[in-house]
DNA sequence: TTAGTATATTATATTTTATGAATATGAAAA
DNA sequence: TTTTCATATTCATAAAATATAATATACTAA
């Protein structure tokens, strides 16, 4: 076996890996993106109440979730006049407790 | 038990938590900061050896430890004509382990 | 003391992100 | 069909992050 390429292979791999985490962490490098997936966490919410558990503005919430899905992190189904949004991303949810194992206690 | 105020503590704690997390994920959420980290989560590195295992100049390798070490996530020591630096964090140890066994297999 | 090597700092141009106000959309109720 | 309600978008501006080049420090060896 090449020693040679094998390493030139996993470096590679690393950078990959380290620019697609690195977006993901970005997403959530945020006090208030962060608190909103705290709650996402624990289950599907509507825009109104994440707007009311992180004393966000509407405008603000909607951006901040906006951003999130953009990372794939999150998604959304609109059922009637409410929006539900949710962590959809299975490595999220993974690092979120993760965090909240680390962080929290 | 008054549920109102064990909220409320609750809720001023993960704000707390998100505000010190999110700070610690943005020192993260750089593609080559976190390549150094990789690299440190694996030993003790000088700046010489993070610049060639990541392909970055000189100035950028110091710029980007520099700022891991205002938020405490590593720590330095010359000896001699080197500067060696490593995780001190043990949060951040554990959180390494976690991106990698969440997103690199 | 001079030269060389490893690392740090500074300056700055550029890009990205954050914030907040105003406005738009679109579904449902009256 | 007008009004109301939940959410999304746009826009202006401020603030922060990034990249890079140039220069400085500080230790070592000759």
């Amino acid at each position: 076996m090449n020693m040679k390429n094998a390493n030139a292979a996993s470096i590679r791999d690393m950078k990959k890996n380290c620019e697609h985490v690195s977006g993901v962490l970005k997403a959530l490098a945020h006090p208030q993106r962060l608190m909103i997936l705290c709650h996402l966490a624990e289950g599907e919410k509507t825009v109104g109440e994440l707007q009311e558990l992180c004393t966000l503005s509407q405008s603000a919430v909607s951006q901040f979730l906006k951003r999130m899905k953009l990372e794939n992190l999150i998604d959304s189904e609109k059922r009637g006049l409410f929006v539900h949004y949710r962590i959809v991303d299975p490595d999220v949810k993974k690092l979120m407790n993760s965090l909240y194992g680390i962080f929290c206690r």
